[in-house]
DNA sequence: GACCGTACTCGTACACTGTACGAGTACGCA
DNA sequence: TGCGTACTCGTACAGTGTACGAGTACGGTC
């Protein structure tokens, strides 16, 4: 009984990229406030401690999911003009977001990058400069670029619903609520009930909207300062 | 001795106001995460279980917290252009989210917004109605602002230095590191040795620069759509 | 006086957290 | 047989949010 072991856990063997996976896994369950080195133990079929093998300490453990979370983003193609490529890359980062949530307050300004970040980064600023923007330009279109795709995405993480369709039935269902407002917010109101609950609110296109207007305004002053 | 209280403790008696307070001046002392209910209540001279009379939990706690950011926030004016107008809201923004960095991730997105999010809120669109923005338009332009200002104050709180000259301090002492990753990472190496170390980066400037485009670009679209 | 309700304070306890420490197992090599 | 290295994990400790319920102080009504 103790020897041949029926066969009932070929229990995987324990290792730093399956622990991280297991963890970015859990948090995109059931969210990472939720998220503890013994619960992630159970996931994993070990005791708590035999995490600290592969991972110094919870932080270290969250800076590895959030390279992996980098790990996903695609980073902006060589072949294409600057404009498509940023354009995916933005679109790459909104999805990892958003099969990550947890995810969106941390990619920034975490010290200790880690690798797929710092390769990321790279590629992005190679981009611009290859597209003729000055050192000084490149910096400018990556800050704003980047603080409108995490900003977004921190709006996005916060919002109730998550499809346009889910939109309109949470914005139908808070419109007794508004409209006992409607006369002290008039203007909120005027949204809510004149445009999210008939038009729909579609994050996508609103995203899409957003990064064009961006993308548009750097490149008139790409050759200016 | 027990009845005349010899003035060594004229403790100011606890109110919702004093807790939240008191909760935001330790935040920005201390950060977030080093903020608990048992310090909290040292910090106001009182027992652990006493806040809970005036805060239901921890979560409304920083519910709480947060709408006092908000009230810091200055609100639109009804009497300059809507440009200069949403450019004071942005820095008056930023600059509430730089003195309680903490509250960064947690202002979007939080369910039971709290009156002076709402109040804010109205504000905006209410500016933005007015200058002649359709519905639909004043949504796109109020997300892509939103989206910015959050998103920079984000990379703002991440970043290891707080001034432009030290920035360079920063730079300067990571050189190093950089330049051993020159071969790897040419274009991380070029903007940090050759930008950021000999020019510095200024954090204000650059805020201004993203919000001069996204301002500029909404102007020209105002009639379009 | 006695009695009650309301406002407010807080000690104790419980389940849960991250992790320091050190003992325990398994294995290849001398 | 012994030793080192790789790996696992039980126990313990300090710290967390908060449920529960007892305690105090004070105003009004008999």
């Amino acid at each position: 009984m103790t020897k041949p072991q029926p066969a009932t856990e070929p229990p995987a063997p324990l290792s730093k990229a399956r622990v991280l996976e297991t963890a970015v896994a859990f948090a995109d369950r059931h969210g990472i406030e939720a998220l503890s080195m013994r619960k992630l133990a159970d996931e994993l079929g070990a005791g708590a401690m035999s995490l600290y093998y592969y991972v110094p300490n919870k932080e270290a453990l969250i800076d590895g999911m959030v390279d992996i979370v980098f790990s996903e983003i695609e980073a902006p193609s060589l072949e294409l003009d600057w404009k498509a490529a940023m354009r995916r890359r933005a679109h790459s980062t909104r999805e990892a977001l958003n099969r990550h949530r947890w995810a969106v307050g941390l990619m920034e300004g975490r010290m200790d990058p880690g690798p797929a970040s710092i390769r990321i980064r790279e590629a992005i600023l190679g981009c611009l400069r290859r597209a003729g923007f000055s050192i000084a330009m490149t910096i400018q279109a990556y800050s704003v670029q980047d603080a409108y795709i995490y900003g977004f995405a921190l709006q996005e993480k916060g919002l109730p619903f998550e499809s346009a369709a889910e939109s309109t039935e949470v914005a139908e269902a808070t419109l007794q609520d508004v409209s006992d407002l409607a006369e002290s917010f008039p203007y909120l109101a005027e949204v809510v009930a004149g445009h999210v609950v008939s038009v729909g609110y579609d994050f996508g296109e609103s995203f899409e909207y957003g990064l064009d207007l961006i993308l548009d305004a750097l490149d008139k002053r790409r050759d200016e300062g």
